[in-house]
DNA sequence: ATCAAGTGTCGAAACGATTCGAACTACATG
DNA sequence: CATGTAGTTCGAATCGTTTCGACACTTGAT
């Protein structure tokens, strides 16, 4: 039906591996062979079967992009560091959401069908890593601490932009910055949570455990938790929540009980969503920079594919912006 | 360095065809011979190489998402929608942005290494599906009218969604209803111009051409053209814009002139984009069913790759959202 | 005892490319 | 004339699976 190198081959009256050469413009062939060759694989339609070059080549020329899911605020920008940067090397990214199972890890990287992976789905945990990663299948994680062999950590410093958050806050004048955090069994949630003790610590302050309220990382969990300290009459002056979803969530909850932000109370989030601008009043927050994370990774992974290892991994720093959210001064 | 199958059946002390046959459950071997060669192939860590199976097999159990760019706001709610269909068959999506260029092409359909393709990207031209696509490599092209062997369209009735909105600021009272259009060689922007006509002629009006503005789909074309707008003199009552950024840039035009919305103009965008909700005032809008379309490409293409063919092409509609930027009354 | 129909296993041939070493030609060199 | 060398081409092995037909051995029915 479709036709393979042995048709193209045979119209053209030579062996299997001259027309194999041929087709890749070696040297070695004679220039009149050399077109015939072409003509015949033009006048057949001949495409070359990937599959069975990656299986000789023992190579895909293919790196998977793995994440927990396709819908993350950032994910679009990462991607887009990772394929400029890849674009470069003669490799081809591929996505895909990785979600809850491992079954896009058993068939990519088990499976073998790309050469390398970025990572970014805390779900995944270390004892998988550990025994997908092997010399001839890098992988970088993003986002977390991992040191093993073959794996490469590619980390953005939450705890510092966290420290920073908070100190902002702080520095405007607010003697006390509520906090709302994530999931306790979150990694990230953990981090922001030691920025935020952090700053206290580095004025020499105490962390008021009545401060910190728990959060779920959803808009629903910083509208609840708002409503909560506003009725419960424990209004804070500033508030520093964990991302930008509770950030936005309590924003809402505040409009809707008249609270002004940010006369009454300060606000700034965490990750600098796209929305972040738009909600009135915009939303001071800490961006990750996540083009150049996308970036970072995908050099770090082309290194390693290259067969470079033991050079140092790499962390990026965050960035505040501050909107108009945290811009009022304490009242 | 890794094991193969061969490994695993010389250490269980059976043949190599035996092996692959009971790794995979068959009946035909011997319960204890199985349980033999499980116990191989695990002290080995063996893992099947995909690449060879894909090879003899014929087939690779993935279906490529081939999208323009990863940055778009409704792509993940498509690909959402792609994934939750693709799960319940044994296939497996990956994305991957097509961009400009054909490689992403090249590499997973014409040397086969996907068994199908879902593409929403408007820059791969005609042509190239019809040599791309056959009886083995089935196409699901979104958003564009195309008719080809091997490649069914999946479409979205602009033209009836614009034809909706219009006629909402329309029947609201507004006599005239200016149109932001798309540029003109937009595919997009033409279905929408006509639903804009459309409108007007189902009301026996005549489309007034110096209301027509034309924009470049971006934020800040839609800025410009409402400016020019205000300062000429010629301010509509009503706008119809042919993307939500167009309208969002016109509603930030407006808010800086002092222009209301919707009392002094209604606006109307299309796509439902996240923001749409969120600026003030919120913008109404037409939405596409991203996450249906989704499903049904996803269903398409799996009826195709079932060998399905001549069955009807889908078309979903779009659904009209009325927010507060055209819940005025004519002033 | 004979045949038919299972069981369980195996060897070899695919799948479609790449690659290595051999081989053949033609020509120059010692 | 033997030998070397460069330029071309070829055959066969290989990558790691799956699959098909053959084969040996039981078993139960005739």
């Amino acid at each position: 039906m479709v036709p393979c190198l042995k048709d193209v081959a045979e119209r053209a009256g030579v062996s299997v591996s001259t027309a194999s050469i041929a087709l890749r413009q070696d040297p070695r062939v004679k220039e009149e062979t050399r077109r015939r060759i072409a003509q015949a694989a033009e006048e057949l339609g001949y495409r070359p079967n990937g599959i069975a070059r990656d299986l000789k080549t023992r190579r895909t020329g293919m790196i998977a992009i793995l994440l927990h899911s396709l819908g993350g605020p950032f994910f679009s920008e990462l991607v887009r560091g990772i394929e400029d940067a890849v674009h470069v090397s003669d490799f081809m990214p591929i996505v895909s959401s990785s979600g809850k199972d491992d079954s896009a890890l058993r068939r990519f990287l088990l499976e073998k069908r790309v050469d390398g992976a970025i990572i970014l789905n805390s779900n995944i945990d270390e004892e998988v890593l550990q025994t997908v990663a092997s010399e001839s299948m890098p992988i970088v994680v993003l986002d977390r601490s991992i040191h093993l062999e073959h794996v490469y950590p590619v980390m953005c410093d939450h705890r510092t932009g966290a420290r920073r958050a908070t100190r902002h806050l702080m520095d405007l004048g607010y003697p006390e910055v509520a906090f709302i955090s994530g999931p306790a069994d979150s990694y990230h949630g953990r981090l922001r949570h030691d920025g935020y003790v952090d700053a206290h610590a580095s004025l020499g302050r105490q962390v008021d455990e009545r401060m910190i309220y728990h959060g779920t990382f959803t808009e629903g969990s910083g509208y609840d938790i708002a409503r909560r300290m506003a009725e419960n009459g424990r209004m804070p002056q500033a508030i520093f929540a964990a991302n930008d979803e509770m950030a936005i969530g309590a924003l809402r909850a505040f409009g809707e009980l008249g609270v002004r932000v940010p006369q009454d109370v300060a606000i700034v989030g965490f990750d600098d969503i796209r929305l972040a601008n738009y909600v009135t009043p915009s939303l001071s927050t800490v961006r990750q920079p996540m083009y150049d994370l996308g970036v970072t990774a995908a050099k770090t992974l082309l290194r390693m594919l290259k067969g470079e290892r033991g050079f140092a991994p790499a962390e990026l720093q965050t960035e505040l912006i501050v909107r108009q959210s945290s811009t009022g001064f304490p009242g």
